[in-house]
DNA sequence: TGACATAGTACGCGTCACAAACTATATTGT
DNA sequence: ACAATATAGTTTGTGACGCGTACTATGTCA
């Protein structure tokens, strides 16, 4: 026989699944229009953090909470497609600034105006006042 | 000057932005807690489908929409380590069904409460009328 | 100046994903 | 019945990605 704590149990799991599997979907849209430009996943994620703000590749490792050595791979092979370009500091040698370049700006123009598109379609299954309900409530949970 | 129209897109943007800092946040808890058990994402994902269902390689190209070769890999690796095996099929001998071993039902057990304790407190941010707001609107979502 | 810290890279390893070629087993048309 | 075709899965080769370790270069501090 079902009692309220089983009740707010069963409620808990199935909002783990809500949230992981719209993470899923989510994550599907961006890996398929990620494809039809040739980036990945963590590349479109680089250029959402970089796309107003110039790192080093420390801060980078830190932003994407990878180790720093990946990152030297991830900034070569947008480098080599020019999408980025290193600098180095002039206040301490060591530190390597990254910045998108103009193609790099023009793509993230293009891809997020895809991306815009493709999630609008997830979200148009809601009305006005639930996609504004829904996105208070992400707003919440991503503070921080 | 900002009419309805700028304000609308400005919205659909930040909607854009939120779902999918949201997958973002969702993603890392699960790249963590996998790490922890040496499951990576697709893993949890590949468990997260054969939990309560056993199906064919094929089929699990298409539920996780990958390239059948892909599959191959995955399942190598997963069995290699006692999680999941494979079983001819009788009736069509090209054919392999993928089963969850008693030990990989013990992992995700674990696994899968681990996720939903850490998801918990993602959305520990929101009361319970929120909570069960967000659930329902995330439900709607994932939908098809 | 010498010891230590920090930023970044290089290298080797394993996972993951794809495409193309291949094997083995059905199915279909005649 | 049997040749042509289709289907399920594997193999192989390639590349991206992520880690840990070792290394180089530069900065800091005692």
């Amino acid at each position: 026989m079902m009692n309220d704590n089983d009740a707010n149990v069963q409620e808990e799991i199935s909002m783990m699944d809500g949230l992981v599997q719209l993470s899923f979907l989510v994550q599907g849209v961006l890996n398929r229009i990620g494809a039809e430009y040739e980036l990945s996943i963590i590349q479109i994620r680089l250029f959402g953090i970089l796309r107003d703000r110039e790192l080093t590749m420390l801060q980078l490792a830190q932003y994407l909470g990878l180790d720093k050595s990946s990152i030297t791979g991830l900034i070569s092979r947008a480098e080599r497609r020019g999408l980025v370009e290193r600098r180095s500091s002039r206040s301490d040698r060591r530190v390597i600034h990254v910045k998108v370049t103009p193609e790099g700006h023009q793509l993230i123009r293009v891809v997020s105006g895809e991306i815009e598109r493709h999630v609008r379609t997830i979200t148009d299954k809601l009305n006005d006042a639930e996609r504004a309900s829904f996105m208070a409530l992400a707003s919440k949970l991503i503070r921080d």
